[in-house]
DNA sequence: GCCGTTTTCGGCCCGACTGTTTTCAGTCG
């Protein structure tokens, strides 16, 4: 069982050890053995009880239940909860406004372990004679169960981030005074979001009118003075938080998260006799007021540097503030060209020379025009003669755009068998060569790896282009050994892409971190189909930074000598 | 179930909102 399913499972167990009313501290130690095991890079499977122990919060016994879910699929205390309760009873839990109470309520008293029978149980009123069961609450689950298919699983951090903005916007027409900031996983930069959290200090107290009175609003979800949630048309939630000024920083660093960092904060808090809530850093003792306003007072008062919004993962972040090791994270200011984009060539919908003046505009030193190969048949791909008179065109327009370099590239396809869509004769004429997957992408595991392996061995294959092939809730990634791709990669002097495209964001920043730890060199590319994806690169950098990315790290943050001798075609072998 | 610069036992983060409550439990983040 590979990492993801590992840790399905551990949340699942800590699920049903609720829904059964277990130990409150155990069903917390499940939940965050599951957030270690899908963040850790590294299968579980191959790794030894001692590093299995290493990870945060694992102890004996969870090292064990890891092991045995790894090799077998399941384990002990799974298949006796199991033998307890219907698995189909946790549909009931993914309810908005049902819990672990609830649902063990209804299984206890109706026997009710699904959706249908719980449907079939409001509509017979059957629940009005439990405790707590009111009219008003029979139809919360109702509505709840409506809602349940257009509510589940997240969003892109595009689309998450969009919809922060517009909302942000409406409020500010009317609030002009209103200090608006999105937090939670939009501000860590996270590759999806499940809600959208904002926090607003210094408008006037209708500001919740203006929030829940949104056109867009399809349902007020709850609605008080100091905090408010909607759901809005499309399926998304959104919650607004409102604070005092003096609680702007506590606040921002509070609903931030993640929550492994908030409890380890807090934590850290206890022991020094603070207390931290999302008003401020308090003495336990005296209640005097230590920090609050800004997040870096916060910090500071724990002994901590500021640390980026995108560390905030429990991930060492905290050992590394104490001791002054953060990394200075990359920004897209670092930048100083893009080495992926396409143009009406293949399937681009902007010509060559409006892609150069674009890129000119923004300010980049240099860029490679990147177009298909002859694989990629549907997008009109590239043959050899093609490629290389495209070639010819592009660096034909050098000296035209004033201060920008272009480079004369392919995104060449790696074939199912490994080899690449292009002779290396012609690769070899190139300025960069990207090679990329897109097509085959159910091979075997053994078989997809040697693949890649493969295709890096050509000489002239400067970047892994989007490395696992995944596109967000569409394609799951390529079934491949992704920590033998990244050694290979490595020490083959073949850079890694950071596609940008929205769905894409790959590598992610989970395989960005242990590669960067292996000693990988990066690339930050747009994938840019028209002069309006450049911005693309936002996506790259957010997994950039989530991966403690450094600007060192990261090839086009080079001036263009620079960059061309690190490419793995001039690097010496 | 985890963990240790007060602790190997006894702690474990904190607050807002809702509904059914007459003082609070459940849910959520």
């Amino acid at each position: 069982m590979d990492n993801p399913g590992v840790a399905r499972a551990l949340a699942e167990i800590a699920d049903l050890l609720e829904i059964k009313g277990e130990n409150a501290f155990k069903i917390r130690a499940y939940r965050s053995a599951a957030d270690v095991v899908r963040t850790t890079a590294d299968p579980v499977s191959r790794l030894s009880d001692a590093q299995l122990r290493e990870l945060p919060g694992v102890g004996k016994d969870l090292a064990a239940r890891i092991r045995e879910l790894a090799e077998t699929g399941t384990c002990a205390p799974y298949q006796a909860l199991l033998q307890e309760f219907p698995p189909t009873i946790l549909e009931l839990l993914r309810l908005q406004g049902v819990g672990p109470k609830t649902v063990a309520q209804l299984y206890a008293s109706l026997g009710i372990a699904s959706l249908d029978a719980l449907t079939a149980a409001v509509r017979d009123g059957r629940l009005r004679g439990l405790k707590g069961m009111g009219a008003k609450k029979e139809a919360l689950i109702l509505k709840a169960i409506e809602e349940r298919t257009r509510t589940a699983g997240r969003h892109l951090l595009a689309d998450a981030t969009a919809l922060a903005a517009e909302v942000m916007a409406l409020i500010r027409t009317a609030h002009l005074s209103a200090s608006l900031v999105a937090v939670g996983s939009l501000r860590r930069g996270a590759e999806t979001c499940g809600d959208v959290d904002l926090l607003c200090t210094g408008a006037s107290e209708d500001v919740m009118d203006t929030f829940v009175g949104n056109p867009r609003v399809e349902r007020v979800l709850g609605r008080g003075d100091t905090k408010s949630s909607v759901r809005m048309q499309g399926g998304f939630q959104v919650d607004l938080r409102v604070v005092p000024a003096e609680s702007r920083g506590a606040a921002m660093q509070y609903f931030t998260g993640s929550k492994a960092h908030n409890i380890a904060l807090r934590d850290r808090a206890l022991q020094r006799g603070m207390t931290l809530n999302e008003y401020g850093l308090f003495r336990i003792d005296t209640g005097e007021v230590i920090a609050g306003p800004t997040e870096e007072g916060i910090y500071e008062a724990l002994g901590l540097a500021w640390v980026e919004p995108e560390l905030r993962e429990l991930k060492g972040e905290l050992d590394a503030a104490e001791n002054g090791r953060l990394p200075r994270l990359l920004s897209e200011r670092d930048l100083l060209g893009d080495l992926h984009m396409h143009t009406t060539v293949t399937d681009g919908r902007d010509t060559l020379e409006a892609m150069a003046a674009e890129a000119q505009r923004r300010g980049y030193r240099y860029v490679a025009i990147t177009d298909h190969s002859k694989a990629l048949a549907m997008a009109n791909g590239l043959d050899e003669r093609r490629a290389l008179e495209h070639a010819a065109r592009v660096r034909a327009l050098n000296g035209r755009y004033e201060g920008l370099t272009l480079l004369a590239g392919i995104e060449c396809d790696i074939l199912a068998d490994g080899t690449l869509d292009l002779a290396e004769d012609c690769l070899a004429q190139l300025d960069i060569v990207v090679a990329s997957i897109h097509s085959n992408f159910t091979q075997e595991e053994a078989q997809a790896t040697d693949r890649v392996l493969r295709a890096i061995e050509c000489p002239y294959v400067d970047v892994l282009g989007h490395p696992t092939g995944r596109r967000l809730f569409k394609r799951e990634p390529i079934a491949m050994d992704i920590p033998r791709v990244l050694a290979a990669a490595v020490e083959r002097g073949v850079a890694l892409e950071l596609n940008g495209q929205a769905e894409r964001m790959d590598l992610g920043d989970v395989h960005v971190r242990l590669a960067r730890e292996m000693g990988a060199r990066f690339v930050i590319s747009s994938d840019a189909h028209s002069i309006d994806s450049f911005n693309n690169v936002r996506w790259s950098v957010s997994m950039a930074r989530r991966g403690w990315l450094a600007p060192a790290d990261v090839l086009n943050t080079y001036p263009l000598d620079t960059l061309r001798a690190s490419l793995r075609r001039h690097a010496r072998q």
